[in-house]
Formats: structure tokens, sequence, C-alpha cells
DNA sequence: ACAAAAGTGTTATTTCTACACCCATGC
DNA sequence: GCATGGGTGTAGAAATAACACTTTTGT
């Protein structure tokens, strides 16, 4: 006997997107504002539908890029969320995913058109449906990763200045930081390169770009090395 | 205009469940033998579908409860998978969750019925479809979560000895940990009432029982207070 | 009397935390 | 010359890791 399973209920199932950036100062979030009904009008976190031929990977991928250009960007699934009538349309169910970008070099006319608009998390407004819990649940997770894996760099350019490395762990952790030794921390790593070149725009004085350094990074890794903020 | 989604595409959602037990030596994982096909006489872990007017959570509950007639399970879901050839019949999408129970309490009849049986973590055989990788991505996380949160006694009896709870934290951190160590730790977080009896089973000497003091536990989370093993 | 597991504290090492002053530059 | 943010090291406290002998009791 074969199991064909033409008797199972079959389901809608969402694609949710937590998109997280930051901008010098606080972590935000990305959201558009709905213009079709339900709860049109109201902001949301951006989603599509999981097609036949996709995988979930695929999916969060295909609508990130769909609004925001962007290729390459890191994204983790968070979560499923199937509480039953948490859309009201119809029954739904919606695994969610939460991604870092770079806010100064994304594709600013893209995110104009769909009417995006970056929030800071401290100040975002209420989301449609069950879409606040998974920002919640995002932002927990991203502690964890953050503190746990070099994740962080995805969140800033390509090369960064200490301060504003600092700045972006205290956003996530929340939290203020020591300078000394949140910078003797990260030394330890070894696994920033410090540039022969400054950043002056946040001081007279400038100070040093640094880059992370993902092959020496990963070399460590294999030693046994874990990151560990 | 209302969005019916009905140009949207519908899949089967799956749930499988990683259910671990502890035998007082070892991790293991509870599995069944396939009885239709595909994968006929093949291992496998429990599952079944969502229906349409359940939550993922409850429909573990549901599917495990089926098999254990066991209630009040510790559940925790883990990761959505959808690699397209999954599951070779139809397109399914599965939620995993895992499940920590206590073997000395489960019922072991329905287990029978079921041909169902209890493997070691390390001794499991080749599983069907993704399974594999759902055990791995469980025992990971069980690792972290019982590192983080006193879950381990969902694995034991309610009385059990020090050295019983020794033994369930090295075989689920695959490590072996130090006597003194770790009872002074355990002792450290005053969360376990020291009964006045013994189990005789394991010694001459005999050694003295505990049990987990969940209320006690509860108020020193509120004051800031957290596990960690 | 001896085998087998239970129970029990101290010290050295490592990690973490707190903390304050000089530097370089543009105005 | 002064205001602004950048950069740097050390000492005390806390947490962790290493370690060995005595107790109990059934045989």
């Amino acid at each position: 006997m074969l199991n064909n399973y033409s008797t199972e209920d079959k389901v809608l199932l969402a694609v949710d997107c937590i998109i997280f950036g930051f901008d010098e100062e606080s972590l935000k979030i990305l959201l558009i504002k709905r213009d079709f009904e339900p709860e049109k009008g109201k902001w949301s976190l951006i989603g599509g539908f999981l097609k036949k031929e996709e995988t979930l990977d695929i999916a969060a991928i295909r609508i990130l890029n769909h609004l925001t250009g962007f290729q390459d960007i890191y994204m983790e699934q968070l979560y499923t969320f199937s509480k039953v009538d948490r859309d009201p349309v119809e029954r739904t169910i919606s695994t969610a995913y939460y991604a870092l970008i770079n806010i100064a070099e994304h594709d600013k006319e893209l995110i104009q058109k769909y009417s995006a608009k970056w929030f800071d998390i401290a100040e975002a407004p209420k989301l449609i449906f069950d879409h606040d819990e998974m920002l919640d649940k995002a932002i927990k997770r991203l502690r964890y990763r953050a503190s746990t894996k070099p994740i962080g760099f995805e969140l800033l350019p390509q090369k960064f200045t200490m301060r504003q490395l600092q700045k972006l762990y205290e956003a996530i952790l929340a939290e203020k930081l020591d300078k000394r030794n949140f910078i003797n921390r990260i030394n330890s790593f070894d696994v920033l390169v410090k540039l022969n070149e400054k950043d002056m725009k946040s001081s007279r004085k400038g100070s040093y770009l640094y880059m992370f350094d993902k092959n020496r990074y990963d070399k460590k890794v294999l030693n046994g090395f874990t990151f560990k903020i």
C-alpha cells in the first residue's frame, strides 16, 4: 500500500521577514504599509507565500530580494507561527525569517516604491496579525546569535570603526558596554584586520577602520575557537 | 480590494517529533518502523499531518499522545524543513518538534503496538527522508536548552539522585563532568529539595534522592536568576 | 575485610569587571 | 587653546577547574 496523503488537509504557507538594519545609533526594522485588505494601511513585516517548487529559504530570499533588490543577505529561519486565526482571511501558517542588512548599501528606490520605512525597534508601531510576536522572537534570537557568532558585521559596512561595532552590540544587546573591555575582548579574538585608514566623519582625530577577516575566523573555529561576546 | 489568496499554492504540512528519553546511562530516541510505503520497514521519527483546525503545537501533542498515551510532555518547536523533494510521494513541509519524556513512566503497550523502539542516540539507525538532519538539530537544541533552562528534570523521575542528574547532563552534553564541581554548582542554584530518602538500587551505601522545586526556581527567575550549566 | 559507589572542600588558574588619563585634530 | 571623540592598561573580584580521600554497607 502506498500512502498518497490524499485525505490530508493542505494549507497556505506564508513567509514573513524581519529585516534588521543599523544606522550608527540604533537597531532598526524595515516595515511596509499594507496596501490591501485586511488591515490595509497598517504596518506589517514584508511577506509572501511559499510556492510549490521552492524551499522556505528560497522563498524568503525571493521575498526579500523583491523588496530590497539585495542579494547575499544573511538570513536565518526563526520559527513557524500557526495560531488558527492569525490571518483573518484564511487559515495561513507563517514561517518567519530574520535578515541582517547594511542600511547604507540597500536600494532606496525599491524601498520607496513599496512604501517601506525603517523604524527604530524601540519605536516600532503596532503590527498586524502576530507580527509583533515575530519581532519579539527575532530580537531575542538576534541577541543570542550575535553574542555567539560573528554576524554583527552583516549590519555594518565592510570597513567600520571599533566605536561603530561597539554601538551596534550595545543596540543589539540593549545594554551599555565598557569601551576598553569591549575593545580588549574583540582584539583577543584576533579576527579583525586593522586598516591604515581612518574614518574622519565621527571625530577630528579620526578613528581607525577595521575589517572582519572571515577566513581567519573560519580557521580559528576549526581549531576550537568560539566567538563569545 | 480584498486579497483572498486564492491563487496561492497550498501544501501539506507535517509534524515530526524527536522523542528523547534517558535510561540511567545514555540519551535515547524513540523511533518507529514505518509500515507503509515509501520506505516501508525503515526507521522513522513519529509524525503526522497538521489538521486545518489545529495549531502546530496542538498537532505535535496529538501525534505524540497517540503514540505514547502521554499528556503533559515538555515539547519545543525546533525548525521547519522544506526541501522540495524531502518526501518522494508529495511536496510536504515538515515542522519538527522535540519532546522530553521520562522513559520509566511511559506506556509500554502503546509503544509496542506501533512497533516503536528506543535507540541510544549514538547507535540510532539511518532514518528516512531528512529525519537524520532533524535529529541532529534536535540534539544541538537540547544541548543548548538544557544548559540554560532546567528542562533536564523532564527526563528523570520526580525523585532522582545527584548521580543520575550528572549522568543525564553528561549524556546530553556528551562530555564527562567533574562530580564535585557538578554537585557544587547544582547546589549553588538552590532549586533542589533533598529528601530524607535514599535510592538503594545503585549502591550499598544508597544515595539521597532530590526533587526539583519548580516554584522556588520560578521565584528565583523573577529575581534575575539564570540557570547555567 | 573488601568492593563499589556516595559524599565532601580547598587551592590555583582563568576570566571578568571596574576604572581615568593622554592623544590628535579642526575649529 | 580648547572641545571632541579616540585610544590605551592594570588591579581586584569572581568564577571556574583541578584534584583525593573517607564513608557506608552488602557480600
